[in-house]
RNA sequence: GGGGUAGUAGUUCAGCUGGUUAGAACGCCGGCCUGUCAAGCCGGAGGUCGCGGGUUCGAGUCCCGUCUAUCCCGCCA
């Protein structure tokens, strides 16, 4: 095969009169009898081709889009008004001596050229074709980008990277473990890592100091939009720190990917919400900071009214966004049935006009209280309430939700902006009412606070975490903390979970061991890297940064995963399918 | 596990309160065309209306079930 001398996307005017051979796909041919017009393209660009001698034309007919060809020519300029500024190769095109059809393609299934002009069943059973779209080819590049820019800041921050096993043991706590059944141990199995948190905590007792890797996880969970049963996290732990070395490592990391990778410029410090203000303020401890809507306690003002049902509650809390004529009758009962379905018993609302309420529940709140309610919680005009009231942790998660919806409706939200903030000060453990027990708000290795050692064992819902969660535009973006590294304190944190000792024994017993052998203070933090390349790329969706993603179902369309196997294979495993499992 | 939306030609969609032979665009096949760039013009082929059942003289349309995709709740230490 000849040698490729530039690729689809690279001539321009300094080419002219150079003889060049390219290789691509045909992107699209426009036959005018005597002149034929192909467009070639690669991953680097498209090339218009002229074909205007008879064998060439007779060559050229028979060509269809997405025929792999070879074309060698003369790059000359295009007069003036032929440029077509929208490619930048538009100022040339390549006049062909010769054209190769290297192989024929059948009719594509789907267009490559518009996404959006098939379903996604149908794209991702064809996804090597929808790969050839160059909109989710730059997301690939730019996760490629992503990658390079992480290794690089950490290889120069002494960081190096380890690989840890794919073939792991369950754990009790946590998601759903993916197991994989042991052959050579017949009734055995293996997990799949949901991190390699244990691991990397093993490398600092081992004195590799800083470690970190770009590693997939696994999660046997129910999906979203933003996430995937196997995912990808940047993984890295670090000896003799705090929480603020972490988190400045971290600022700066974090600022040299936004400014390598997209040319943004983030002010470091990042702010910092601790967990309880973020609930109070934003009804989440994901809160997107692009938009200063804010949660207000609306309590005092409405035990004042005559509305009986917010009396007797336990919780009011209030938004105010502006825009009310936007809000029809419609609008407001769409965004009443999300509140129901979230638990909540229903979404109340009033608007401000002309310096009064108007609407919804107004008619309860007389005018001396509606003038102390429109200033004291700064209502302007044409703008609208929701309250939602509950208890204090369904009214803040409820109004979250719908602060949330709210801007998305208003489009408060640009793509182009991006606001990072730390969540932290969690607390340690949460109560767990179906098991009657508590859990780990994070998993049981992140250390109480300082202060909160002791009331870690002794009242567990009141301790603090060293957890720090970094939360960019609404999403969880990175998630760490300091850990525990006294064998017990350990020992007693997994106590306070209502641990057997032979469960602590059989499933965290070597770490346990591992801990008393001189470990040293260390923290660390893992990235979402999907989540965090679907902000770079301005998606909001997780399937567009990558490769080969699942649906909603962990089923692969393409390959058709999970699939049965052979009665051999299962008989090697000792594995037997339950009848009324089978084919479905 | 629960709720919403969708499933009709190769692809994306239209198809009204049930009624003759299920339409359009793009793609495909054939023809015309020397300046297009998602080229244009003329002609043609192409359908198990997701699947199963029911109601009806008659179902793409109504009812029940089911499968798949997607969004959300639960879940995701």
């Amino acid at each position: 095969m000849e040698s490729r001398t530039h690729n689809c996307g690279e001539l321009t005017k300094k080419n002219i009169d150079k003889n060049v051979r390219l290789f691509g796909w045909v992107n699209s041919t426009r036959t005018h009898g005597k002149i034929i017009f192909i467009d070639i393209r690669d991953r680097f660009g498209k090339t218009q081709i002229i074909l205007n001698t008879d064998s060439l034309i007779g060559k050229g007919k028979t060509l269809s889009n997405e025929d792999v060809i070879s074309v060698s020519g003369n790059v000359i300029a295009r007069s003036s008004e032929l440029v077509n500024n929208n490619m930048t190769t538009g100022e040339i095109e390549v006049v062909a001596e010769e054209l190769e059809i290297l192989n024929m393609a059948s009719p594509l299934p789907m267009s490559i050229h518009d996404r959006s002009a098939s379903t996604e069943e149908h794209r991702l059973k064809y996804r090597y074709l929808e790969l050839r779209n160059s909109e989710l080819q730059n997301n690939l590049i730019l996760r490629h980008k992503t990658t390079q820019v992480v290794r690089n800041f950490l290889n120069d921050q002494n960081f190096i990277e380890i690989e840890t096993p794919v073939l792991t043991k369950s754990t009790p706590e946590g998601a759903r473990d993916y197991l994989v059944p042991s052959r050579v141990h017949n009734g055995k199995f293996y997990a799949l890592p949901q991190s390699p948190q244990m691991y990397k905590q093993l490398f600092m007792i081992s004195g590799l100091d800083r470690y970190f890797q770009i590693v997939k996880c696994f999660r046997d969970e129910d999906l979203r939009s933003d996430r995937q049963p196997e995912f990808t996290q940047i993984d890295l732990e670090m000896s003799f720190v705090d929480e603020q070395h972490v988190r400045d490592l971290v600022e700066e990391l974090i600022s040299t990917v936004f400014y390598e990778v997209n040319n943004v410029k983030m002010e470091t410090p990042f702010p910092t919400l601790s967990y309880k203000d973020a609930m109070k303020r934003f009804g989440s401890d994901k809160p997107d900071l692009r938009y200063a809507v804010e949660l207000q306690d609306f309590k005092s003002f409405s035990d004042q009214s005559d509305f009986q049902a917010f009396k007797s509650s336990e919780s009011v809390n209030m938004i105010n966004v502006n825009n009310s004529d936007f809000f029809s009758r419609k609008i407001i009962s769409e965004l009443d049935t999300y509140a129901q379905s979230l638990g909540a018993k229903g979404l109340a609302w009033m608007k401000y006009k002309a310096n009064s309420f108007e609407g919804g529940i107004s008619k309860f709140f007389n005018e001396d209280l509606q003038n102390t309610i429109a200033s004291d919680c700064d209502i302007q005009n044409d703008s609208i309430c929701f309250m939602v009231a509950d208890t204090s942790q369904i009214s803040l998660k409820v109004l979250g939700k719908i602060r949330v919806k709210v801007a998305e409706m208003l489009n408060l939200c640009d793509d182009s902006v991006f606001k990072p903030v730390w969540i932290v000060d969690f607390p340690l453990f949460s109560w767990d009412e179906d098991n009657k027990r508590f859990d780990s708000v994070h998993h049981p290795f992140v250390a109480p606070k300082d202060k909160d050692i002791k009331i870690a064992i002794s009242e567990p819902e009141k301790a603090i975490s060293k957890g720090y969660d970094i939360v960019i535009n609404g999403y969880e973006v990175a998630g760490g903390s300091i850990r525990i590294h006294d064998q017990k304190l350990q020992q007693e944190i997994f106590e306070t979970m209502s641990l057997t000792k032979e469960d602590i024994n059989s499933k965290f017993g070597f770490f346990i061991d591992a801990l008393k052998f001189g470990t040293p203070p260390h923290g660390g933090i893992a990235f979402g890297l999907d989540r965090l390349v679907m902000l770079l790329a301005g998606v909001n969706n997780i399937r567009d940064v990558i490769a080969f993603p699942k649906t909603t179902s962990a089923s692969a369309l393409m390959e058709d995963s999970p699939n049965t196997v052979s009665d051999e294979q299962l008989d090697d495993l000792g594995i037997g399918i339950k009848e009324n499992e089978k084919n479905i």
